[in-house]
DNA sequence: CGGTATGTTGATATGTTTCAAATCAGGTGG
DNA sequence: CCACCTGATTTGAAACATATCAACATACCG
């Protein structure tokens, strides 16, 4: 596994440069951004922090999936953030972190120390801000997806992973809005994780997806959705908006 | 049910000034809020919000707790966030809001329309810091309970949610940390919600928690745990630290 | 080309829900 | 002060969905 770091000599050319936490950075914040950021990579499967670590930097995600994970003494698992590109990992003013992350693709992380990171939020107030609105995204996030795992059934908890995915997948790429087709970026394990299920759970609940033509696969990995809502559907929420 | 708006003259005889969203506001800072507050109170069972209202006021929780429920076309409900004195509600920059929010007790809040609040967060920085801390915090306890959610049985459920209150008040009332006691705030019902379980299973459930001796009530709300230590170990989780 | 990860399928066990009925607590009016 | 009413809670029996255990199939990779 070879890693590169993005030839950028500025953060002009990147490509998370108006999604990130920096979006709404005027260009002499950016600079200073500039010079305390470094980038690191993680390959696939490796471990960025282990659950009690002491938290040493934060940052961006510039390419990649990264997961948040709780595991119990027991060994239960329980998903409970994905990462995707200019999501933002770590939380300023805490000295450890509660989660395991974890790089479920090869990943790219523009980082920041820990500590300037929090004097800089004080100084520069689009970072901040810009922060402040990821968060909140995040929350409601963190929010529907406690319905999902609440009151949902097997069968709606893997729609509505699927119809969440395939509609962020049309929003990278505009163009037809049915017969949507997509690479599952995650494993069955993953998902299982994600949705609080068992791996047989999610194998046998896609497969009565397929018999019943809501998604097609041969790939295990490459879906295809021939009506997304139909798909959503049976997601268990209203079909309108 | 009557109400009377608390006798402040100024925030700073207010009860909340020094944990709610302002707790970080020097005197300066202080003084423009007071310009735009307004106090609202709602009696228990009243709707503050409906889930697609236009989001006109945002505020604190003065006294009392408030919940955040999401519902499903076919009637489940989930409850997604439970508001206590000095939380936060509604969210800057949207529009309209996607929970219902409800008092579950008597309500006293501390609102600002949701405009000027907004153009406050730029001019004021110290509100902002502490929102985003305050939305961190809610993060990280939406997440927490998403392994609830997910990962845990019926018994480690109540288990954690007795926990988490008695937890609470322990922090309330300095004093003996064995033998706590505490009135539930919230109905069976509410508590189903709140842990994706049906009222007959919350039911049995403290039934049988009484039966081993983790908890003991008569009164039906009046919950005493014996040994704090003794119920961490039925909710899963380590019982260190 | 074997060996290991990952994924699928089947049979059974288990925990939680569902449906139904009984009990309890609190408030109201006689 | 008591009988009654209502909503909240508890309890029981049966149905159901998902987990568990086990075997097998498939894809991946050196």
């Amino acid at each position: 596994m070879t890693f590169s770091v993005p030839n950028m000599k500025s953060c002009t050319d990147c490509p998370i440069r108006y999604n990130a936490v920096c979006s709404k950075c005027e260009p002499d914040e950016i600079e200073i951004l500039e010079q305390i950021k470094y980038y690191r990579s993680f390959a696939a499967g490796q471990t960025v922090f282990f659950a009690g670590d002491l938290l040493e930097f934060v940052g961006s995600i510039v390419s990649g999936v990264a997961s948040l994970t709780r595991t119990l003494p027991d060994g239960r698992v329980q998903m409970v953030g994905l990462l995707l590109p200019a999501d933002f990992m770590g939380r300023p003013n805490r000295e450890t972190i509660d989660t395991d992350i974890v790089a479920e693709t090869d990943l790219m992380l523009c980082c920041f120390r820990r500590k300037p990171f929090e004097k800089l939020i004080e100084q520069t107030p689009h970072v901040g801000q810009r922060l402040l609105e990821m968060t909140l995204d995040e929350l409601d996030a963190a929010r529907e997806w406690m319905l999902v795992l609440g009151r949902k059934t097997a069968r709606e908890k893997i729609a509505s992973l699927l119809y969440m995915i395939a509609t962020r997948m049309v929003k990278l790429t505009p163009g037809a809005p049915e017969k949507i087709s997509f690479i599952l970026p995650i494993t069955r394990e993953t998902m299982a994780n994600y949705l609080g299920l068992t791996i047989e759970t999610v194998s046998r609940q896609m497969t009565a997806l397929k018999k019943d033509g809501i998604i097609a696969f041969d790939d295990r990995r490459d879906i295809k959705v021939p009506d997304i809502d139909v798909l959503k559907a049976e997601t268990g929420e209203d079909v309108y908006s």
